[in-house]
DNA sequence: AAAAAATGTATAAGTGCTTATATAATTTCA
DNA sequence: TGAAATTATATAAGCACTTATACATTTTTT
């Protein structure tokens, strides 16, 4: 049963996914010992719209690199709340013109200095090891790496 | 906006979560191709079995640091499919005593050597690079300074 | 030995994605 | 110009988790 040794990869997928899990928790604790009422899972909205004063779904889902659909379903979360508002596009009625309101933009004063704060944390933090330090290059060396040959091909090769 | 630039960490959650998923993804594929019928989420429940004849429910949540009910629903899952069977253990009748039924063990005969590919295949990827290759063991030491002080404190020290 | 606490399990409801499908608006091109 | 392809969106259903709840069994405490 030589091959189950070094199975690191093998559950490589669910110890990424557990790792921001508690990452986005954490977060959410903070807010919420800050008295503001913002979750995590706002974030990338928040972040696009603070830097973007309109954008279109298929923008958002493009940036995130997540399904429309996902987007799409997001953006009408939000919109409930009354932090955003997202209007037919004059020029091209298949978009729709995401942008804040004035609520929306409120909220965003409020959690900027908590970002900025995050921000700084999650650098001390990744600056306390060599090795964390590298994760974030780590990662995009891999990403890239399979970006050249899929898991798929390489396993085929393996099996052929 | 200074504070913006390095939004690397921010979206870390987001980006592990998706390469797992690219990953499990290619992984269907190759079950597909090579026309077994398994499914990567079935993964760990049999990996599991592979090294313990008999495991609890508990054991498994455990294993796989997910909570109980997500071990019990795979359980059940598979259970339904005819892979595995659980039986109320005599020594503690709290306990369920997980193991594979024949049609399983048959199953896990046929994976096997995709598994050995697969790990092959990943390592050959984690040594394309010296920063990929290090990939797993920045992941730990990240895990590790987390440990220590939480992202919890560490924002609290600089919000306040 | 009885009461309280801990442990193991199952199920319901919720979350945040996904894929599949449908519909509308725009662009391309024969 | 009209038909076909592309683009943008919304919604339904499904998936794999989660938390909350309930309940049974065992262990600990007094």
């Amino acid at each position: 049963m030589n091959f189950y040794q070094d199975i690191g990869y093998l559950f490589f997928g669910s110890r990424l996914k557990r790792l921001s899990e508690s990452f986005l928790s954490d977060v959410n604790s903070i807010y919420k010992k800050q008295k503001i009422g913002f979750d995590a899972s706002w974030f990338p909205v928040f972040y696009i719209l603070s830097k973007n004063k309109e954008v279109s779904i298929r923008h958002i889902s493009n940036e995130l690199v997540i399904s429309h659909s996902a987007a799409s379903q997001m953006v009408s979360s939000l919109q409930e709340k009354g932090f955003i508002k997202s209007i037919t596009s004059k020029k091209d009625a298949r978009h729709k013109a995401v942008t804040f309101t004035a609520k929306g933009e409120k909220l965003l004063k409020k959690i900027e200095p908590v970002w900025q704060a995050l921000q700084q944390a999650m650098d001390e933090l990744a600056n306390e090891s060599n090795q964390s330090k590298k994760l974030l290059e780590a990662l995009t060396a891999f990403e890239n790496n399979l970006k050249k040959e899929s898991v798929l091909k390489r396993v085929e090769k393996k099996l052929s």
